[in-house]
RNA sequence: GGGUCGUUAGCUCAGCUGGUAGAGCAGCGGACUUUUAAUCCGUUGGUCACAGGUUCGAUCCCUGUACGACCCA
């Protein structure tokens, strides 16, 4: 290795690949896996020190040499912990060797005693040290990190890496994940998993992903949602299910939306969909005492409040508090179609411009003048029955669906109802969704006749619901970002050098 | 999809009304036996995202492209 290399990123590669060499043609292998730690830093911190020897392993984070003795700091997942070597110290000159050849980022095994420095901080003195990975690449600035949220996306190892907070930060999504699960789990909720590639992609609105299976030649889709299958398992017997998994949506990409998310859906026989808002805001009520302080978090520029005692607003009332319209009004198309026309140029004035139905204009004029206002948590009911084609119709009315959505923050949070299980008006709604994708609606569902006959052995009455994980744990986080909660989210390649 | 802003060393960032670039960290060389973001001295490192244009001359002005951030849809 030459003496006066330059530093740019290549060398800088290149040198530490040349370091990795000299430790093999010193004897050294390469990538040694026969170390195995006694201690995790974070424990050695609570020992007294001795002269018992100990081993840990981890990456090198900092190193401090002065001369005829130096000092480095060892992280590993539980902490981190300080180590020295010094040339007058027994078999500590080798040590004081070894840690001249590392560089930041590489992982090592320390073997050695612990003591206290002068400032009292626990150390390990070093009577061997290890190379046990070579990190050929320079890690990120050891104060600030990786700042820029595009490469902290991408190269999420080296954001984990450098950053503590991020670490914690997935940590605490497993726990609330974990919660999740724990919750359904005591309330007699079994745990099961279906498919994700669907022959008709069903459950939802929403554009799928097409894949291909090649020996069968049959058209797949990765799932747009699971209820279709969650609702078969009530068929056969199982009354209380849930799942949480992912799901795939063809759509873009924005600090709430990434095509791959995590949904969480649960299904009871013999309740309804108001007993569904009751369980989520004990389900709320749990997750706030262990993550959130006071009940209260910050996001997305709102201070909200998570205690129990939602609010629940019909669909008509919120349209017409909102915009200042009559519950008459708020039904009549004609005055929906001019609220609407008031989105010049907007993706809702278009909409409001074709043949929408009566339920379309309402969902359209909420989506743009309500959903974002309402940050305290907030159940929206009774929605029209035309735009949720596997809810259960109100005894007493028809157009209307048993229905609810949770807003928090301005943010649709989770979606349930009670479940349509009369197979008839279930093949009636298929048959008119078939017509609107036959149309050119790319968000109609198919006629799922597999899952008609499942209806017709006889599904027992029962409500459902889905949670968006991602955003749950967003609003819970404080996070404003959906890819801050996804450890790899979808990014775009990296554009080429040459040009 | 639209608007605004951004892209400079491995990382974090400066760079004025146009005269081909600087710092800190990392790296390299040296000093230093209890440091804590160690310190001190010296030093390497750049197709200024990419492609065009204007200009005697472009990191800077203009156009386009890629990627990203924020806002709107």
């Amino acid at each position: 290795m030459g003496n006066k290399e330059a530093a740019s990123g290549e060398k800088l590669y290149q040198m530490r690949k040349a370091k990795l060499d000299e430790q093999a043609a010193a004897g050294r292998i390469r990538y040694p896996n026969d170390f195995s730690p006694t201690h995790a830093a974070a424990t050695l911190a609570q020992a007294e020190p001795d002269s018992t020897p100990v081993r840990v392993a981890g990456r090198i984070m900092l190193i401090r040499q002065m001369g005829k003795s130096a000092f480095a700091t060892l992280a590993d997942a539980s902490g981190h912990i300080q180590l020295h070597a010094a040339v007058a110290e027994d078999g500590c000159r080798d040590c004081l060797d070894r840690l001249g050849e590392l560089d930041l980022g590489d992982i090592v095994g320390a073997t050695g005693s612990l003591f206290r420095t002068r400032r009292g901080e626990l150390t390990i003195a070093l009577t061997e040290l290890r190379l046990l990975a070579k990190c050929l690449r320079p890690p990120p600035e050891k104060h600030k990190g990786l700042v820029d949220p595009e490469l902290r996306s991408r190269k999420r190892h080296l954001a984990l890496m450098s950053d503590p907070a991020e670490r914690q930060r997935f940590r605490k999504r497993s726990a609330i994940i974990a919660s999740l699960r724990a919750f359904f789990d005591e309330r007699g909720y079994l745990e099961v998993e279906t498919p994700m590639m669907h022959p008709i992609a069903g459950g939802a609105a929403a554009r799928p992903f097409c894949t291909r299976h090649n020996s069968l030649d049959m058209q797949l889709y990765l799932r747009i949602a699971p209820e279709l299958y969650l609702k078969r398992l009530l068929v056969g017997g199982y009354e209380r299910v849930y799942e949480i998994n992912r799901s795939f949506r063809n759509e873009g990409v924005s600090t709430r939306h990434n095509p791959e998310f995590t949904m969480l859906e649960f299904y009871a026989a013999y309740r309804r969909h108001t007993d569904m808002m009751d369980l989520t805001e004990e389900l709320f009520a749990q997750l706030a005492e262990r993550f959130a302080d006071d009940g209260r978090v910050e996001w997305l520029g709102h201070s909200i409040n998570l205690a129990s005692g939602w609010r629940r607003i019909g669909l008509i009332d919120a349209i017409a508090e909102y915009n200042g319209l009559s519950p008459e009004q708020a039904r009549d198309e004609q005055v929906l179609t001019e609220r609407l026309a008031g989105f010049a140029g907007d993706k809702a004035a278009a909409a409001a411009a074709g043949r929408p139905s009566l339920g379309q204009l309402q969902m359209l004029l909420f989506d743009k003048t309500v959903a974002g206002k309402l940050i305290d948590p907030t159940f929206v009911t009774d929605f029209p029955a035309s735009v949720s084609p596997l809810a259960r119709r109100a005894d007493d009315d028809p157009e209307i669906a048993e229905r609810f959505e949770l807003y928090i923050g301005g943010c649709e949070m989770a979606n349930g109802f009670s479940e349509l299980n009369d197979p008839a008006i279930q093949a009636q709604v298929f048959r008119a969704q078939a017509a609107a994708a036959a149309a050119g609606d790319e968000e109609a569902m198919h006629y799922d006749a597999d899952y008609i006959e499942a209806l017709e052995a006889a599904m027992p009455p029962a409500a459902g619901e889905g949670i968006g994980i991602d955003r749950l744990v967003m609003l819970m986080l404080g996070c404003s970002s959906i890819r801050e909660v996804m450890l790899f989210p979808l990014v775009r390649p990296a554009a080429e050098k040459a040009g």
